[in-house]
DNA sequence: TGTACATCAGTGAACGCGCGTTCACTGATGTAC
DNA sequence: TGTACATCAGTGAACGCGCGTTCACTGATGTAC
């Protein structure tokens, strides 16, 4: 028998649950109807109890961005994990993941890299996007680029993921997703460092 | 010597008037921020006056959108013309012209891909933005592409577009322009149809 | 073990603000005759 | 050319709403002694 759910004066974890109303805020009325008020009513607390452990809007919301971009690294590593070990499929697969993300988590795709109502200086937030930068050099370095590769290397990614998300590549979007995850390999490839993807050109 | 300005009680060109002080309201306070209230003050007339012409906040956006996206597909043409006329220059022209458009214009640039709040079937916009798929489908079958080349190609110059306009890829941005469009060109290059920029492979 | 007190988390009423919408209106323009 | 009338563009007051912020408060927890 549970207990008749007496609501405590003390929530025990807000934080915690604010982000998770938050997020859910979020995908459902989008980042332009996002309020601290309609947080605090999803979490069912009073509507001063946010700014309490959040300031204001943009804090919550950056605090929700820096949380929801150590998922979508994860989303990354995790294709890396279940790809073959040769550069190049690892490569690839940190791009599957990324448009994976993407793909699963729209609004926090688009919070993380559009939304100005986040605050990109915030340490917790800059963090992860440092660690994610330094994570798209090392596997670019390892299959055979430099700095001067990442530009095209992100951007093919990126711009699958950003088009792909807002329903502008339908003909991809209905494929299959063993079939979808070949063509995107095929299109991202095309941007790998030239020493990767046409290893008998020497 | 001018007239003394007596502000008549019809505008004469409001509608006009009304989207010039959009596009000044979205670059000046971002889509979040945007409100038929603000942009009334910005032009100088009653706050109820933009319903008349556009019903609502959506519908003026989607105005000014579909604008912003003719003078986007306007920078493409623009830059093919001043290029070679061989097809990959012109492949490559489209895109520079497609990033340039972003980084002159970044808040138009995110409201005609993904802002939540303008009407993607309206008439007025559906019509250019199929009449822009319309002419990179043309300038990649001319590169020698066909439609599956359209995903890498598109992806390559808008991943480059938005990092470039959301300030990650700096290394980049610090470029002089003629360098810059160099450095752009080469990464979208990469991403053309395989008998374009291979042509001595056959 | 008990008591006193400080600190902290969350409440709820109140406020002023900008918003979209409605509505009766006013001034200008076009058209019928 | 003149007059009457319909139509259209824009006004400005009023409304109700959700917002962020403030503030005095209440209940729970931790700590000193």
């Amino acid at each position: 028998m549970t207990q008749p759910e007496q609501k405590p004066y003390h929530h025990g974890d807000l934080r915690a649950a604010l982000l998770d109303a938050a997020e859910q805020e979020l995908v459902a009325r989008g980042v332009e109807a996002f309020s601290l008020r309609s947080v605090a009513k999803r979490a069912g607390v009073s509507h001063a109890a946010p700014a309490h452990h959040f300031g204001d809007t943009g804090g919550l919301l950056t605090a929700l961005a820096a949380d929801g971009f150590r998922r979508f690294l994860g989303f990354q590593l995790r294709r890396e994990a279940s790809a073959s070990a040769d550069p190049v499929s690892q490569l690839a697969g940190a791009g599957l993941g990324y448009i994976d993300f993407a793909m699963a988590h729209p609004a926090l795709f688009r919070l993380i890299f559009t939304s100005a109502r986040i605050n990109r200086e915030d340490p917790g937030f800059l963090a992860v996007a440092q660690a994610s930068y330094q994570h798209l050099l090392a596997i670019t370095r390892t299959a055979g680029g430099n700095d001067s590769d990442i530009p095209a290397v992100w951007a093919g990614a990126h711009g699958l993921a950003d088009l792909l998300m807002s329903g502008q590549l339908p003909a991809l979007a209905r494929m299959q997703p063993a079939d979808r995850d070949r063509a995107l390999a095929a299109a991202m490839k095309r941007s790998f460092p030239s020493g990767a993807h046409r290893p008998d050109s020497t």
